[in-house]
DNA sequence: CGTTTGGTTGAAATGTGTCAAACTTTGTGG
DNA sequence: CCACAAAGTTTGACACATTTCAACCAAACG
Protein backbone atom coordinates (compact mmCIF):
# COMPACT_ATOMS: atom_id res chain seq x y z
CA UNK A 1 0.00 0.00 0.00
CA UNK A 2 2.93 2.12 -0.12
CA UNK A 3 3.29 4.89 -2.65
CA UNK A 4 4.13 4.85 -6.12
CA UNK A 5 7.40 5.21 -7.04
CA UNK A 6 7.87 9.00 -6.44
CA UNK A 7 9.51 9.53 -9.64
CA UNK A 8 7.09 9.08 -12.10
CA UNK A 9 5.45 11.63 -13.51
CA UNK A 10 2.01 12.96 -12.25
CA UNK A 11 0.36 12.71 -15.57
CA UNK A 12 1.60 9.04 -16.16
CA UNK A 13 0.92 7.63 -12.82
CA UNK A 14 -2.87 9.38 -13.05
CA UNK A 15 -3.14 7.61 -16.52
CA UNK A 16 -2.30 4.24 -15.16
CA UNK A 17 -4.87 4.11 -12.93
CA UNK A 18 -7.19 3.81 -15.56
CA UNK A 19 -5.12 2.79 -18.40
CA UNK A 20 -2.68 0.09 -19.46
CA UNK A 21 0.42 2.17 -20.96
CA UNK A 22 3.29 0.34 -22.92
CA UNK A 23 7.15 2.14 -22.40
CA UNK A 24 6.77 3.69 -25.69
CA UNK A 25 3.19 4.99 -24.59
CA UNK A 26 5.13 6.86 -21.69
CA UNK A 27 7.96 8.10 -23.29
CA UNK A 28 5.51 9.94 -25.80
CA UNK A 29 3.56 11.30 -23.26
CA UNK A 30 6.70 12.55 -21.12
CA UNK A 31 7.76 14.12 -24.54
CA UNK A 32 5.17 16.77 -24.72
CA UNK A 33 6.13 19.97 -25.03
CA UNK A 34 4.72 21.23 -21.70
CA UNK A 35 4.63 24.84 -19.96
CA UNK A 36 4.75 24.61 -16.29
CA UNK A 37 3.41 27.20 -13.66
CA UNK A 38 3.00 27.80 -10.69
CA UNK A 39 -0.42 29.54 -9.16
CA UNK A 40 -1.52 30.94 -5.67
CA UNK A 41 -4.55 29.82 -4.09
CA UNK A 42 -7.89 30.65 -5.07
CA UNK A 43 -7.35 31.34 -8.56
CA UNK A 44 -9.10 30.64 -12.02
CA UNK A 45 -7.16 28.60 -14.51
CA UNK A 46 -9.89 28.54 -16.83
CA UNK A 47 -13.06 30.45 -17.48
CA UNK A 48 -16.66 29.44 -18.48
CA UNK A 49 -16.25 31.04 -21.88
CA UNK A 50 -13.05 31.14 -22.34
CA UNK A 51 -11.82 29.12 -25.42
CA UNK A 52 -8.34 27.82 -25.06
CA UNK A 53 -6.21 26.89 -27.02
CA UNK A 54 -4.40 24.41 -24.54
CA UNK A 55 -5.16 21.88 -22.14
CA UNK A 56 -3.41 21.64 -18.71
CA UNK A 57 -2.78 19.03 -16.10
CA UNK A 58 -2.43 19.42 -12.30
CA UNK A 59 0.59 18.30 -11.42
CA UNK A 60 0.56 19.43 -7.44
CA UNK A 61 -1.90 21.28 -5.11
CA UNK A 62 -5.93 21.09 -5.55
CA UNK A 63 -8.45 22.67 -8.00
CA UNK A 64 -11.88 22.38 -8.51
CA UNK A 65 -14.22 22.88 -11.50
CA UNK A 66 -17.48 24.68 -11.08
CA UNK A 67 -20.49 26.68 -12.74
CA UNK A 68 -21.24 29.96 -11.39
CA UNK A 69 -24.76 31.73 -12.82
CA UNK A 70 -26.29 35.34 -12.62
CA UNK A 71 -27.07 35.21 -8.98
CA UNK A 72 -24.25 34.22 -7.35
CA UNK A 73 -25.04 30.32 -6.67
CA UNK A 74 -21.88 28.27 -7.26
CA UNK A 75 -22.32 24.30 -7.89
CA UNK A 76 -18.84 22.32 -7.75
CA UNK A 77 -18.83 19.80 -10.46
CA UNK A 78 -15.58 18.16 -9.70
CA UNK A 79 -12.44 18.24 -7.40
CA UNK A 80 -9.16 17.65 -9.32
CA UNK A 81 -5.92 16.09 -8.18
CA UNK A 82 -2.13 15.24 -9.12
CA UNK A 83 -2.40 13.98 -12.47
CA UNK A 84 -6.19 15.05 -13.57
CA UNK A 85 -6.67 16.96 -16.72
CA UNK A 86 -9.89 18.86 -15.79
CA UNK A 87 -10.06 20.83 -19.07
CA UNK A 88 -9.04 18.18 -21.47
CA UNK A 89 -12.60 18.26 -23.04
CA UNK A 90 -11.50 21.75 -24.80
CA UNK A 91 -9.78 19.71 -26.95
CA UNK A 92 -12.72 19.09 -29.04
CA UNK A 93 -15.21 21.60 -27.21
CA UNK A 94 -14.55 25.16 -28.32
CA UNK A 95 -16.05 27.03 -25.66
CA UNK A 96 -16.00 25.96 -21.75
CA UNK A 97 -18.96 25.49 -20.24
CA UNK A 98 -17.63 25.81 -16.82
CA UNK A 99 -14.44 27.30 -15.08
CA UNK A 100 -11.52 25.73 -12.85
CA UNK A 101 -10.22 27.05 -10.57
CA UNK A 102 -7.62 26.38 -7.58
CA UNK A 103 -8.35 25.60 -4.22
CA UNK A 104 -4.49 25.45 -3.17
CA UNK A 105 -1.35 27.15 -4.41
CA UNK A 106 -0.84 24.51 -7.59
CA UNK A 107 1.60 23.61 -10.17
CA UNK A 108 0.00 23.05 -13.32
CA UNK A 109 1.49 21.90 -16.91
CA UNK A 110 -0.16 23.41 -19.94
CA UNK A 111 -0.12 21.56 -23.33
CA UNK A 112 -1.05 22.94 -26.46
CA UNK A 113 -4.27 21.06 -28.15
CA UNK A 114 -2.27 20.93 -31.15
CA UNK A 115 0.54 18.84 -29.55
CA UNK A 116 -2.02 16.66 -27.94
CA UNK A 117 -3.86 16.21 -31.44
CA UNK A 118 -0.30 14.92 -33.15
CA UNK A 119 0.20 12.94 -30.34
CA UNK A 120 -3.64 11.17 -30.98
CA UNK A 121 -2.66 10.88 -34.65
CA UNK A 122 0.51 9.07 -34.24
CA UNK A 123 -0.38 6.79 -30.92
CA UNK A 124 -4.02 5.59 -31.40
CA UNK A 125 -4.25 4.18 -27.66
CA UNK A 126 -3.19 6.85 -26.37
CA UNK A 127 -6.11 8.94 -27.91
CA UNK A 128 -8.43 6.50 -26.64
CA UNK A 129 -6.81 6.83 -22.76
CA UNK A 130 -7.46 10.35 -23.24
CA UNK A 131 -11.54 9.49 -24.19
CA UNK A 132 -11.73 7.40 -21.22
CA UNK A 133 -10.35 9.92 -18.84
CA UNK A 134 -12.97 12.29 -20.06
CA UNK A 135 -15.54 9.54 -20.00
CA UNK A 136 -14.63 8.73 -16.19
CA UNK A 137 -14.74 12.35 -15.71
CA UNK A 138 -18.47 12.20 -16.83
CA UNK A 139 -19.26 8.84 -15.00
CA UNK A 140 -18.11 10.83 -11.88
CA UNK A 141 -20.37 14.15 -12.71
CA UNK A 142 -23.46 11.48 -13.35
CA UNK A 143 -22.44 10.10 -9.38
CA UNK A 144 -22.56 13.46 -8.02
CA UNK A 145 -25.81 14.12 -10.04
CA UNK A 146 -27.53 11.57 -7.92
CA UNK A 147 -24.88 12.30 -4.66
CA UNK A 148 -27.15 16.02 -4.64
CA UNK A 149 -30.35 14.70 -5.72
CA UNK A 150 -30.85 11.51 -4.22
CA UNK A 151 -29.00 11.14 -0.93
CA UNK A 152 -29.28 12.95 2.45
CA UNK A 153 -26.67 15.28 3.51
CA UNK A 154 -25.15 12.85 5.71
CA UNK A 155 -24.92 10.20 2.81
CA UNK A 156 -23.83 13.18 0.54
CA UNK A 157 -20.98 14.26 2.53
CA UNK A 158 -19.65 11.01 3.64
CA UNK A 159 -19.88 9.94 -0.12
CA UNK A 160 -17.67 12.43 -1.28
CA UNK A 161 -15.26 11.48 1.75
CA UNK A 162 -15.04 7.96 0.05
CA UNK A 163 -14.07 9.39 -3.47
CA UNK A 164 -11.80 11.28 -2.37
CA UNK A 165 -10.00 8.43 -0.39
CA UNK A 166 -9.99 6.52 -3.03
CA UNK A 167 -9.22 8.73 -5.71
CA UNK A 168 -6.14 9.96 -3.86
CA UNK A 169 -5.04 6.57 -2.53
CA UNK A 170 -4.94 5.31 -6.74
CA UNK A 171 -2.35 7.37 -7.28
CA UNK A 172 -0.13 6.99 -4.17
CA UNK A 173 -1.47 10.22 -1.66
CA UNK A 174 -3.52 8.65 0.78
CA UNK A 175 -2.46 6.72 3.44
CA UNK A 176 -5.09 3.88 4.85
CA UNK A 177 -6.96 6.05 6.96
CA UNK A 178 -5.80 9.89 6.16
CA UNK A 179 -5.52 12.17 3.35
CA UNK A 180 -5.02 15.83 2.63
CA UNK A 181 -8.43 17.08 1.63
CA UNK A 182 -7.68 21.13 1.70
CA UNK A 183 -11.59 22.20 1.33
CA UNK A 184 -13.01 25.01 3.73
CA UNK A 185 -17.07 24.21 4.88
CA UNK A 186 -17.89 26.60 1.86
CA UNK A 187 -16.81 24.82 -1.06
CA UNK A 188 -17.88 21.69 0.42
CA UNK A 189 -21.37 23.10 0.80
CA UNK A 190 -20.93 23.95 -2.90
CA UNK A 191 -20.02 21.00 -3.68
CA UNK A 192 -23.42 19.15 -2.25
CA UNK A 193 -25.83 21.69 -3.14
CA UNK A 194 -25.88 22.50 0.61
CA UNK A 195 -25.21 25.69 3.12
CA UNK A 196 -22.15 26.24 5.29
CA UNK A 197 -23.88 25.99 8.56
CA UNK A 198 -25.12 22.70 7.38
CA UNK A 199 -21.89 21.46 5.88
CA UNK A 200 -21.10 22.53 9.77
CA UNK A 201 -23.49 20.58 11.49
CA UNK A 202 -23.34 17.49 9.03
CA UNK A 203 -19.45 17.32 9.61
CA UNK A 204 -20.30 17.19 13.58
CA UNK A 205 -22.48 14.57 12.83
CA UNK A 206 -20.19 12.15 10.85
CA UNK A 207 -17.46 12.52 13.47
CA UNK A 208 -19.89 12.03 16.14
CA UNK A 209 -20.80 8.59 14.69
CA UNK A 210 -17.26 7.84 14.36
CA UNK A 211 -17.40 7.66 10.38
CA UNK A 212 -14.93 10.45 9.28
CA UNK A 213 -13.28 13.54 10.41
CA UNK A 214 -12.31 17.01 8.51
CA UNK A 215 -9.68 18.99 10.28
CA UNK A 216 -7.25 21.39 9.27
CA UNK A 217 -7.63 19.93 5.66
CA UNK A 218 -7.16 16.64 6.88
CA UNK A 219 -9.99 14.09 6.55
CA UNK A 220 -9.46 10.61 9.08
CA UNK A 221 -11.18 7.80 8.30
CA UNK A 222 -11.68 5.69 11.23
CA UNK A 223 -14.20 3.31 10.12
CA UNK A 224 -13.69 2.77 6.20
CA UNK A 225 -16.55 0.15 5.90
CA UNK A 226 -18.99 2.25 7.90
CA UNK A 227 -18.35 5.46 6.04
CA UNK A 228 -18.90 2.97 2.70
CA UNK A 229 -22.26 2.12 3.86
CA UNK A 230 -22.96 5.51 5.29
CA UNK A 231 -22.33 7.27 1.85
CA UNK A 232 -23.86 4.53 -0.26
CA UNK A 233 -20.46 4.37 -2.22
CA UNK A 234 -19.50 1.75 -4.82
CA UNK A 235 -16.46 1.98 -6.88
CA UNK A 236 -17.80 0.64 -9.69
CA UNK A 237 -18.48 4.62 -11.27
CA UNK A 238 -14.37 5.19 -11.01
CA UNK A 239 -13.75 2.77 -13.61
CA UNK A 240 -10.31 2.32 -11.76
CA UNK A 241 -7.86 -0.52 -13.72
CA UNK A 242 -7.44 -2.41 -11.17
CA UNK A 243 -10.05 -1.98 -9.02
CA UNK A 244 -7.43 -0.24 -6.42
CA UNK A 245 -10.25 0.51 -3.39
CA UNK A 246 -7.90 -0.49 -0.56
CA UNK A 247 -9.37 -3.14 2.22
CA UNK B 1 -38.49 26.38 -39.07
CA UNK B 2 -40.19 23.15 -40.85
CA UNK B 3 -38.36 19.93 -39.90
CA UNK B 4 -35.27 18.79 -41.64
CA UNK B 5 -35.66 16.33 -44.52
CA UNK B 6 -37.54 13.56 -42.90
CA UNK B 7 -35.46 10.92 -45.10
CA UNK B 8 -31.87 11.66 -43.62
CA UNK B 9 -31.44 9.22 -41.04
CA UNK B 10 -31.54 9.91 -37.29
CA UNK B 11 -28.00 9.26 -36.49
CA UNK B 12 -26.85 11.75 -39.16
CA UNK B 13 -29.18 14.29 -38.22
CA UNK B 14 -28.49 14.47 -34.79
CA UNK B 15 -24.55 14.42 -35.04
CA UNK B 16 -24.59 17.13 -38.00
CA UNK B 17 -26.25 19.39 -35.05
CA UNK B 18 -22.97 19.22 -33.19
CA UNK B 19 -20.53 18.37 -36.11
CA UNK B 20 -19.77 19.26 -39.69
CA UNK B 21 -19.70 16.18 -41.82
CA UNK B 22 -18.51 15.59 -44.99
CA UNK B 23 -20.50 13.38 -47.69
CA UNK B 24 -18.00 10.37 -47.58
CA UNK B 25 -18.53 10.83 -43.94
CA UNK B 26 -22.35 10.95 -44.02
CA UNK B 27 -21.74 7.43 -45.89
CA UNK B 28 -19.31 5.73 -44.01
CA UNK B 29 -21.97 6.32 -40.96
CA UNK B 30 -24.24 4.84 -43.58
CA UNK B 31 -22.45 1.54 -44.54
CA UNK B 32 -22.55 1.00 -40.35
CA UNK B 33 -24.29 -2.52 -39.61
CA UNK B 34 -27.21 -1.86 -37.70
CA UNK B 35 -29.44 -4.56 -35.98
CA UNK B 36 -32.72 -2.87 -35.74
CA UNK B 37 -35.05 -3.21 -33.04
CA UNK B 38 -38.56 -2.23 -31.21
CA UNK B 39 -39.18 -2.32 -27.79
CA UNK B 40 -41.77 -1.60 -25.84
CA UNK B 41 -41.93 1.25 -23.30
CA UNK B 42 -40.82 0.84 -19.95
CA UNK B 43 -37.75 -1.52 -20.65
CA UNK B 44 -34.24 -1.48 -19.80
CA UNK B 45 -31.77 -1.28 -22.87
CA UNK B 46 -29.03 -2.09 -20.77
CA UNK B 47 -28.19 -2.31 -17.40
CA UNK B 48 -26.17 -0.63 -14.82
CA UNK B 49 -22.75 -3.52 -14.75
CA UNK B 50 -23.66 -4.98 -18.28
CA UNK B 51 -20.34 -5.33 -20.54
CA UNK B 52 -22.02 -4.47 -23.75
CA UNK B 53 -20.29 -5.82 -27.16
CA UNK B 54 -22.62 -3.36 -28.97
CA UNK B 55 -23.69 0.45 -28.72
CA UNK B 56 -27.20 1.75 -29.70
CA UNK B 57 -28.68 4.67 -31.35
CA UNK B 58 -32.40 5.88 -30.34
CA UNK B 59 -34.10 6.00 -33.82
CA UNK B 60 -37.27 6.92 -32.53
CA UNK B 61 -39.17 7.30 -29.31
CA UNK B 62 -37.58 8.88 -25.75
CA UNK B 63 -35.30 6.66 -23.33
CA UNK B 64 -34.00 8.43 -20.14
CA UNK B 65 -30.58 7.39 -18.47
CA UNK B 66 -30.79 6.89 -14.65
CA UNK B 67 -29.10 5.13 -11.72
CA UNK B 68 -30.98 3.53 -9.00
CA UNK B 69 -29.61 2.70 -5.56
CA UNK B 70 -30.23 0.14 -3.04
CA UNK B 71 -32.89 1.61 -1.07
CA UNK B 72 -34.66 2.20 -4.47
CA UNK B 73 -33.91 6.15 -4.96
CA UNK B 74 -33.97 6.76 -8.79
CA UNK B 75 -32.09 9.26 -10.18
CA UNK B 76 -32.70 10.13 -13.86
CA UNK B 77 -29.71 11.62 -15.56
CA UNK B 78 -30.81 12.78 -19.02
CA UNK B 79 -33.17 12.32 -21.46
CA UNK B 80 -32.70 10.69 -24.92
CA UNK B 81 -34.17 11.47 -28.21
CA UNK B 82 -33.81 10.33 -31.89
CA UNK B 83 -30.14 9.87 -33.22
CA UNK B 84 -28.54 10.12 -29.62
CA UNK B 85 -26.47 7.15 -28.37
CA UNK B 86 -26.87 7.40 -25.13
CA UNK B 87 -24.26 4.62 -24.09
CA UNK B 88 -21.51 5.32 -26.65
CA UNK B 89 -19.35 5.53 -23.67
CA UNK B 90 -19.34 1.46 -23.40
CA UNK B 91 -17.21 2.05 -26.48
CA UNK B 92 -14.06 2.65 -23.90
CA UNK B 93 -15.66 2.07 -20.74
CA UNK B 94 -15.93 -1.96 -20.07
CA UNK B 95 -18.80 -1.89 -17.24
CA UNK B 96 -21.64 0.58 -17.75
CA UNK B 97 -21.89 2.84 -14.24
CA UNK B 98 -26.20 3.44 -15.07
CA UNK B 99 -28.97 1.83 -16.64
CA UNK B 100 -31.09 3.40 -19.48
CA UNK B 101 -34.43 2.32 -20.14
CA UNK B 102 -37.59 3.63 -22.77
CA UNK B 103 -40.27 5.94 -21.86
CA UNK B 104 -42.01 5.50 -24.60
CA UNK B 105 -41.77 2.71 -27.22
CA UNK B 106 -38.88 2.96 -29.07
CA UNK B 107 -36.81 1.98 -32.35
CA UNK B 108 -33.34 1.16 -31.95
CA UNK B 109 -30.33 0.42 -33.98
CA UNK B 110 -27.34 -1.71 -32.23
CA UNK B 111 -24.05 -1.13 -33.47
CA UNK B 112 -20.94 -3.60 -32.55
CA UNK B 113 -18.51 -2.05 -31.02
CA UNK B 114 -15.82 -3.66 -33.67
CA UNK B 115 -18.05 -1.65 -36.43
CA UNK B 116 -17.27 1.83 -34.70
CA UNK B 117 -13.85 1.16 -33.91
CA UNK B 118 -12.88 0.18 -37.35
CA UNK B 119 -14.85 3.26 -38.87
CA UNK B 120 -12.61 5.28 -36.11
CA UNK B 121 -9.77 3.74 -37.74
CA UNK B 122 -10.22 4.75 -40.84
CA UNK B 123 -12.36 7.83 -40.26
CA UNK B 124 -10.69 10.11 -37.60
CA UNK B 125 -12.91 12.71 -38.13
CA UNK B 126 -15.61 10.69 -37.03
CA UNK B 127 -13.88 9.21 -34.14
CA UNK B 128 -13.97 13.07 -33.15
CA UNK B 129 -17.44 13.67 -33.83
CA UNK B 130 -18.14 10.71 -31.02
CA UNK B 131 -15.55 11.82 -29.02
CA UNK B 132 -17.08 15.16 -28.66
CA UNK B 133 -20.97 13.77 -28.52
CA UNK B 134 -19.81 12.34 -25.08
CA UNK B 135 -18.38 15.12 -24.30
CA UNK B 136 -21.60 16.95 -24.45
CA UNK B 137 -23.56 14.59 -22.65
CA UNK B 138 -20.61 15.55 -20.04
CA UNK B 139 -21.59 18.77 -20.09
CA UNK B 140 -25.34 18.45 -19.69
CA UNK B 141 -24.56 15.68 -16.76
CA UNK B 142 -22.64 19.48 -15.37
CA UNK B 143 -25.72 21.07 -16.03
CA UNK B 144 -28.41 19.11 -14.32
CA UNK B 145 -25.83 18.79 -11.33
CA UNK B 146 -26.23 22.65 -11.23
CA UNK B 147 -29.93 22.06 -11.95
CA UNK B 148 -30.62 20.24 -8.82
CA UNK B 149 -27.71 21.25 -6.57
CA UNK B 150 -28.79 25.06 -7.02
CA UNK B 151 -32.08 26.01 -8.55
CA UNK B 152 -35.09 26.01 -6.72
CA UNK B 153 -37.97 23.70 -7.80
CA UNK B 154 -39.87 26.03 -10.36
CA UNK B 155 -36.38 26.87 -12.08
CA UNK B 156 -35.56 22.92 -12.35
CA UNK B 157 -38.15 22.44 -14.48
CA UNK B 158 -38.35 25.56 -16.21
CA UNK B 159 -35.11 24.57 -17.20
CA UNK B 160 -35.31 21.28 -18.15
CA UNK B 161 -38.23 22.18 -20.44
CA UNK B 162 -35.68 24.61 -22.24
CA UNK B 163 -32.90 22.11 -22.73
CA UNK B 164 -35.55 19.79 -24.47
CA UNK B 165 -37.19 22.27 -26.19
CA UNK B 166 -33.64 23.27 -27.86
CA UNK B 167 -32.78 19.87 -28.49
CA UNK B 168 -35.75 19.16 -30.39
CA UNK B 169 -36.10 22.06 -32.50
CA UNK B 170 -32.48 21.02 -33.43
CA UNK B 171 -33.17 17.64 -34.97
CA UNK B 172 -36.76 19.14 -36.29
CA UNK B 173 -39.38 17.52 -33.93
CA UNK B 174 -40.41 20.77 -32.19
CA UNK B 175 -42.67 23.55 -33.54
CA UNK B 176 -41.82 26.97 -32.29
CA UNK B 177 -44.56 26.75 -29.22
CA UNK B 178 -44.82 23.03 -28.33
CA UNK B 179 -43.07 19.57 -28.51
CA UNK B 180 -43.86 16.05 -27.21
CA UNK B 181 -42.61 15.04 -23.74
CA UNK B 182 -44.07 11.71 -23.09
CA UNK B 183 -42.53 11.59 -19.47
CA UNK B 184 -44.79 11.55 -16.37
CA UNK B 185 -44.69 13.37 -12.99
CA UNK B 186 -43.04 10.54 -11.20
CA UNK B 187 -40.19 10.51 -14.08
CA UNK B 188 -39.78 14.00 -14.06
CA UNK B 189 -39.19 14.28 -9.99
CA UNK B 190 -36.55 11.50 -10.61
CA UNK B 191 -35.06 13.96 -12.90
CA UNK B 192 -35.06 16.86 -10.42
CA UNK B 193 -34.73 15.41 -7.14
CA UNK B 194 -38.08 16.10 -6.10
CA UNK B 195 -41.24 14.19 -5.03
CA UNK B 196 -43.90 13.66 -7.44
CA UNK B 197 -46.56 15.74 -4.80
CA UNK B 198 -43.62 18.58 -5.52
CA UNK B 199 -43.57 18.42 -9.15
CA UNK B 200 -47.33 18.34 -9.93
CA UNK B 201 -46.94 21.85 -7.61
CA UNK B 202 -44.87 23.34 -9.19
CA UNK B 203 -46.27 22.36 -12.86
CA UNK B 204 -49.25 24.28 -11.27
CA UNK B 205 -46.97 27.20 -10.67
CA UNK B 206 -45.22 27.21 -14.13
CA UNK B 207 -48.62 27.20 -15.80
CA UNK B 208 -50.42 29.87 -13.94
CA UNK B 209 -47.11 32.10 -13.83
CA UNK B 210 -47.96 31.34 -18.20
CA UNK B 211 -44.63 29.97 -18.54
CA UNK B 212 -44.89 26.42 -19.52
CA UNK B 213 -47.59 23.48 -19.86
CA UNK B 214 -47.27 19.91 -19.66
CA UNK B 215 -49.87 17.99 -20.48
CA UNK B 216 -50.82 14.58 -21.98
CA UNK B 217 -47.30 14.08 -22.84
CA UNK B 218 -46.68 17.68 -24.53
CA UNK B 219 -44.84 20.66 -23.65
CA UNK B 220 -46.20 24.15 -24.79
CA UNK B 221 -44.24 27.34 -23.85
CA UNK B 222 -46.86 30.86 -24.65
CA UNK B 223 -43.66 32.40 -23.68
CA UNK B 224 -39.90 31.78 -24.63
CA UNK B 225 -38.07 34.39 -23.56
CA UNK B 226 -39.78 34.47 -19.40
CA UNK B 227 -39.14 30.57 -19.39
CA UNK B 228 -35.87 30.50 -20.50
CA UNK B 229 -35.19 33.46 -17.86
CA UNK B 230 -36.83 31.11 -15.03
CA UNK B 231 -35.45 28.58 -15.65
CA UNK B 232 -31.76 30.04 -15.61
CA UNK B 233 -31.01 28.95 -19.29
CA UNK B 234 -27.97 29.37 -21.31
CA UNK B 235 -27.34 27.45 -24.57
CA UNK B 236 -23.95 27.17 -24.28
CA UNK B 237 -23.31 23.85 -22.43
CA UNK B 238 -25.71 22.53 -25.69
CA UNK B 239 -22.43 23.24 -27.48
CA UNK B 240 -24.67 22.80 -30.85
CA UNK B 241 -22.77 23.83 -33.90
CA UNK B 242 -24.73 26.43 -35.21
CA UNK B 243 -26.46 27.74 -32.14
CA UNK B 244 -29.37 26.41 -33.41
CA UNK B 245 -31.76 28.19 -30.72
CA UNK B 246 -34.66 29.16 -32.00
CA UNK B 247 -35.89 32.95 -31.28
C1' DC C 1 -66.83 -0.83 -17.65
C1' DG C 2 -63.88 -2.10 -14.11
C1' DT C 3 -59.05 -1.72 -13.15
C1' DT C 4 -54.78 0.46 -13.38
C1' DT C 5 -51.97 4.29 -13.87
C1' DG C 6 -51.22 8.93 -13.40
C1' DG C 7 -52.70 13.43 -11.62
C1' DT C 8 -54.44 16.67 -7.95
C1' DT C 9 -55.22 18.50 -3.45
C1' DG C 10 -54.91 19.15 1.84
C1' DA C 11 -52.79 18.92 6.36
C1' DA C 12 -49.03 17.98 9.08
C1' DA C 13 -44.11 16.85 9.72
C1' DT C 14 -39.28 17.82 8.90
C1' DG C 15 -34.82 18.64 6.90
C1' DT C 16 -32.45 22.31 5.50
C1' DG C 17 -31.93 27.34 4.96
C1' DT C 18 -31.53 31.99 6.92
C1' DC C 19 -29.86 35.34 9.99
C1' DA C 20 -26.91 36.72 13.44
C1' DA C 21 -23.44 36.46 16.74
C1' DA C 22 -19.37 34.58 18.86
C1' DC C 23 -15.46 31.92 18.65
C1' DT C 24 -11.10 29.95 16.61
C1' DT C 25 -7.51 29.54 13.51
C1' DT C 26 -4.51 31.33 10.05
C1' DG C 27 -1.91 34.72 7.90
C1' DT C 28 0.67 39.08 7.92
C1' DG C 29 2.87 43.41 8.70
C1' DG C 30 5.15 45.97 12.18
C1' DC D 1 7.38 37.29 17.75
C1' DC D 2 3.51 39.87 18.86
C1' DA D 3 -0.82 42.03 17.48
C1' DC D 4 -4.13 42.58 14.59
C1' DA D 5 -6.99 41.44 10.66
C1' DA D 6 -9.06 38.21 7.83
C1' DA D 7 -10.89 33.88 7.01
C1' DG D 8 -13.08 29.99 8.55
C1' DT D 9 -15.85 27.44 12.10
C1' DT D 10 -19.46 26.79 15.47
C1' DT D 11 -23.85 27.53 17.69
C1' DG D 12 -28.78 29.12 18.48
C1' DA D 13 -33.36 30.54 17.17
C1' DC D 14 -36.48 30.79 13.72
C1' DA D 15 -38.40 30.50 8.91
C1' DC D 16 -39.70 27.99 5.08
C1' DA D 17 -39.41 24.94 1.01
C1' DT D 18 -40.13 20.44 0.32
C1' DT D 19 -41.54 15.86 1.93
C1' DT D 20 -44.74 12.70 3.78
C1' DC D 21 -49.06 10.62 4.24
C1' DA D 22 -53.50 10.08 2.68
C1' DA D 23 -57.40 10.55 0.06
C1' DC D 24 -59.73 11.45 -4.12
C1' DC D 25 -60.20 12.26 -9.01
C1' DA D 26 -59.37 11.70 -14.09
C1' DA D 27 -57.73 9.45 -17.92
C1' DA D 28 -56.16 5.40 -20.32
C1' DC D 29 -56.93 0.69 -21.53
C1' DG D 30 -57.79 -4.15 -22.11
Amino acid sequence: MAATHPEIHPIIRKLETIFKLDESEREALLRLPMQIADLRADQDIVREGDRPTRCFALLEGWSCSYKMNAEGNRQIMGFSISGDMPDLQSLHLRELDYSVGTLTPCKVGFVEHQALLDLCKNQPRICNAFWRETLIEAAIFREWLFNVGQRSAFARIAHIFCELAVRMRAVGLATDRTYDFPVTQAELADATGMTTVHVNRTLRDLREAGLATLKGGVVTIPDWESLKQAGDFEVRYLHLKGRAEAA
